[in-house]
DNA sequence: TGCAAAATAGCACGGTCGTTCTATTTTCAA
DNA sequence: TTGAAAATAGAACGACCGTGCTATTTTGCA
């Protein structure tokens, strides 16, 4: 009868919800989780309903499709990753110390960390092949990442951190590959040692990239 | 590398294969194509069976299961990067030259070439968080081919290639982060710059390796 | 050529999938 | 408090899945 009303009604970004805002961004959540240990493509409506304790039809009737349910994941997953790697890199002061706040955001987010591996790297290899919405709204997340990145290098050379011919392009491409062998190497090989690793790449790069010596150590 | 006994002694050269091995063979070919489209996980017999023009038990009794038939199949891409990337490349001399041949053709065997992925790549993805013999047999063949790599760099430093201080591990590691953002942003984002960009990151860390500056050009 | 053995087909089972429909419960504002 | 709207449950559907079983066809050797 007298329920103390739900106080925690918001989805994190203060505003109020109604139960079925609440209810969905929860399924959200499952969602997530269950698609970064099985993938998006494997995320099954029924599989996400166990875990909510709900029907199939009552978590289908949020989303209305299978193909709108991961778009959310994706959606969900890009709001983290800005939460988690991009905003907090934006307190440092620009150049160099944000890249590499960045970096090592970036390398924190992707590394095992016992559970959890990345939407955007297993969600690419699952998607290059199958053209749709769902790739469509990763690939369009990814860029977004990726093109902040990029911006972030030019700022260094702006800033004189970086040699003055810097191929900025060239420079994420080549961090985006540390990222990439850390993730494969740490949560499929097992290998303890790709975190160390990835830094000492990063380190490389720096250098090579005409980076001062004395670098601030993360 | 080749830890892989071949089971099929008769599969490209010179001896008669029995019907049954022949079909067996044409399945597994046929099944390779699919995974490197939709993945190892995606593979059904059903879909294989239809490719085939056969039924799906005559598909299934070949196998037995279709776990099984995930084995072969990466079995069977074991075997074919060995005959593309690292045979090739056994030709050259040893030291820089085979090094650079064995990135070369690695890279080629990597990047779109309109169609069929890496599978070592999306299996990866889709097996890191999904134990089991087909992971089991996948993590086997990666390991294989990357402590050849590795054996490279060790060979090209122990001809006096790269600098005698070479990490060889930490030297390999950044060659597959290369491999692996050629394939993720040629594939995924359809980057036609990555092949260019991937070979000219292994410039970059052939120098920063103390390769000799007269590189031979590939 | 005959005949055992191998290869293949056909069918059925239980399971999961996404989705639709309808009925019921819960929520929330007037 | 009430009543309309929103949220959820439940059952059913057709499709596909892997797998087992039993015929039937094909193969390759004696």
């Amino acid at each position: 009868m007298t329920d103390i009303p739900d106080q925690d009604a918001s989805n994190g970004r203060g505003r109020l919800m109604q139960k079925g805002q609440q209810t969905k961004s929860a399924i959200v959540d499952a969602a997530l989780g269950l698609a970064t240990q099985i993938g998006l493509e494997g995320l099954s409506i029924g599989a996400v309903a166990e875990v909510m304790q709900m029907s199939k039809s009552g978590v289908f009737a949020h989303f209305g499709s299978r193909e709108e349910l991961q778009i959310s994941v994706v959606r969900e997953y890009h709001h983290r990753f800005e939460l988690e790697v991009f905003y907090p890199a934006m307190q440092e002061t620009r150049g160099l110390p944000r890249l590499q706040a960045l970096f090592a955001n970036w390398m924190k987010r992707t590394s095992a960390e016992i559970d959890s591996g990345c939407l955007y790297i297993s969600g690419a290899a699952e998607f290059d092949d199958r053209p749709g919405p769902v790739s469509d709204a990763l690939a369009s997340s990814v860029k977004t990442w990726l093109s902040a990145l990029h911006r972030c290098v030019l700022k260094a050379r702006e800033a004189g951190h970086l040699a003055a011919n810097t191929d900025a392009a060239q420079m994420s491409f080549e961090l985006h590959g540390l990222i990439l062998a850390l993730h494969y190497e740490a949560r499929f090989l097992k290998s303890d040692k790709s975190l160390d690793r990835a830094q000492r790449g990063f380190e490389h790069i720096l250098l090579r990239y005409g980076a001062p010596s004395n670098l601030k150590k993360v």
